[in-house]
DNA sequence: GATGAATGAGTCTTCATTCAT
DNA sequence: GATGAATGAAGACTCATTCAT
């Protein structure tokens, strides 16, 4: 049955070498994720390939599903880091200057993770993670949103709500879909390019 | 262990019966998809919830992956016809109303199946049925690009390819994200016509 | 820590097969329990020793204990029934007799199932089957009050409660001791003489 | 497995502050034992519960049965020597005050340690100190015997032997009895009256 | 000598799959 | 062909014990 799994880590690592092991082990099951599903893994091979028993791995984490949790907060949080450096550094820049870098942090950021990413998306929900996200979510929107209030002048009418999920929502999952299905845009300028150009001439007013 | 297990279809259900039999369980393993990953499913579960023994299941399906499998392959199929029979409909319309159909028949089936589609979507990798899933996008996207080519003279200069995988994904995937983050925009008028707009938007020649 | 586990039988043997495999395991269990405390088995020798599958003795038994507990039911009920049929055999039968018989009755008790007996003994605390046992001491006190009350005329004045505990449970224990301690005394009549003589010398008024 | 596991003590404490660290632990130990089996208890625990390091308890005890031994054996030498003084001191008294203060004497040692008593004899077999047990309960008999030889004279005519093992384990078990099933008696005089007379009654010679 | 983090053998338990009825 | 009891491989997790600091 889907007994959701205690993921509350166990023990923090106050000591040095306990925050090298705990970044071991993450670091293990980040690459073993990368190419197979959490359940196609079992805790022993994690260690193994981390280098350490299972029982140093359970002294840190109660579950196989909270080092998945682990990553993914990990993940969420470094990622916000970006996303706000990158809004504040815009502001007050040229509204295609600002897409055209929000578009390139984006596929730089999931150019940089590529198989993670995926895995750690999937297990959101067995991991009970969802709360995290969306709330990373929603402060990516929240900046996104700033920005776009501030170029109001030059945008047509439109429902900010809406436009904000089908910006946002819409560049991550595209850049998600090239990981997936065409890695080889992610490094691809006129992708790039194009996206600017979705999302330009979405928000731009028409011209008279 | 992550050995891909066999998935091919044990015997081809020729009697009445029997083809009744692989709906039920396909039935079945549908409704229990919806809400728990394949891995926390039991094939006695899914045989029980079919009301047919686990021996009966087996005489049809060699493994739980075959369930998956079988349930990806006939999804994709129904859902390509229906992209077929719209694409025909629409030919010589003018290009906003073929949008509009499009966004709207995208909508309509995300609503139809909502869980079924995300559990299915991570079964793909796992069960092998990435070729299958790849060609229908294909020929979704091969249907798509034939439109666009029609209508080329009205749009602006671009490189079809990309463009197809961006509008056509990107629909695609703000669809699963209305399932996710906001399931009542599926039914929100607004939400349809601000898509159209996002396509039209994109792929239209700005007006000199 | 000592969780608790569930001793619930799984589910009812309706077939024969099934009866006679349930019957298998307690006696596999009986056996191993002789000669080894519970927590020094393990399932899997359990369910080697009964020729059965481990898979097997999880269809009928949650835990170890399960298997434990039902020992322990089966054991107080079978010897509840002697006890009662002796009990009833004995009344009207003169002072003497019905002591000597007694004994006689725990002796063979205890004769029979030697080892076991301590075994289900040490287990009840660990079990949760404690009400179970006291209930069944208790009628089995229940029984001799009665019979003490019968023979009152004859017997030295005295609070019956305290009679009926220290004479149950001392011919119990002095069982239980023999078993432990000198078996063959279990077999030698001069021990059934001297306890029957202890019982008799207790109850009995002092002549003037 | 039942592998039977080392139990003689490290090494003898020494210092004065070994000794103390030694008594913590079995303090620690007893403490536990009273609530919980020895398999339902782990040494980090006992270490904690100790407020000392694993690695201290491992100094001074190879395992965790040797903690169970060392405890059975300190227990025992306690018990003997108690039995001895009792003994010493009521030889020339009349018969039934010996009996009394024999009774008086079991009771208390009953009624200090309640708990653990039972604990220790559940560990007896399987820490391997059913000899020393023995041999405690051998001497505690022999005083026993003693008694009943030098009062031969006002006694019925019997196997010494036997009635020593039924009058000293009759005593004792009934004495357990009550710690386990009613420990209210432990304080109720009634209670060391009656078994005074059972004692009295079993052996003296029935008056002419 | 003390500490407690690290080790890893060993246990319970599940569940996909088979096969006797 | 259907049934569902039986099988047993495999995995998560604990905890006695060791040993580097």
């Amino acid at each position: 049955m889907a007994t959701r799994r205690k993921t509350a880590p166990r023990k923090q690592p106050r000591q040095q070498r306990s925050r090298a092991l705990v970044d071991t082990l993450l670091g293990a099951t980040a690459r073993i994720l990368k190419e197979r599903s959490l359940e196609d893994t079992t805790t022993n091979e994690i260690a193994r390939m981390a280098g350490v028993s299972v029982g140093s791995l359970y002294q840190y984490f109660p579950s196989k599903e909270a080092l998945a949790a682990a990553l993914i907060e990990r993940k969420v949080e470094l990622d916000l880091q970006e996303v706000a450096k990158t809004s504040e550094r815009m502001m007050g820049q040229p509204l295609e200057a600002v897409v055209r870098e929000a578009v390139r942090t984006i596929l730089a950021m999931h150019r940089r993770d590529q198989g993670l990413m995926r895995a750690l998306l999937e297990l959101v929900p067995k991991v009970g993670r969802y709360a995290q996200v969306r709330e990373a979510a929603a402060q990516g929107r929240q900046a996104l949103r700033l920005l776009l209030e501030v170029y109001r002048p030059v945008l047509r009418n439109m429902d900010l709500d809406l436009a904000t999920f089908i910006i946002g929502r819409g560049l991550e999952e595209l850049a998600h879909a090239a990981v997936q299905e065409r890695p080889e845009l992610l490094d691809d300028p006129r992708f790039a390019d194009e996206l600017t150009h979705l999302v330009l001439a979405y928000v731009r007013a028409p011209r008279a």
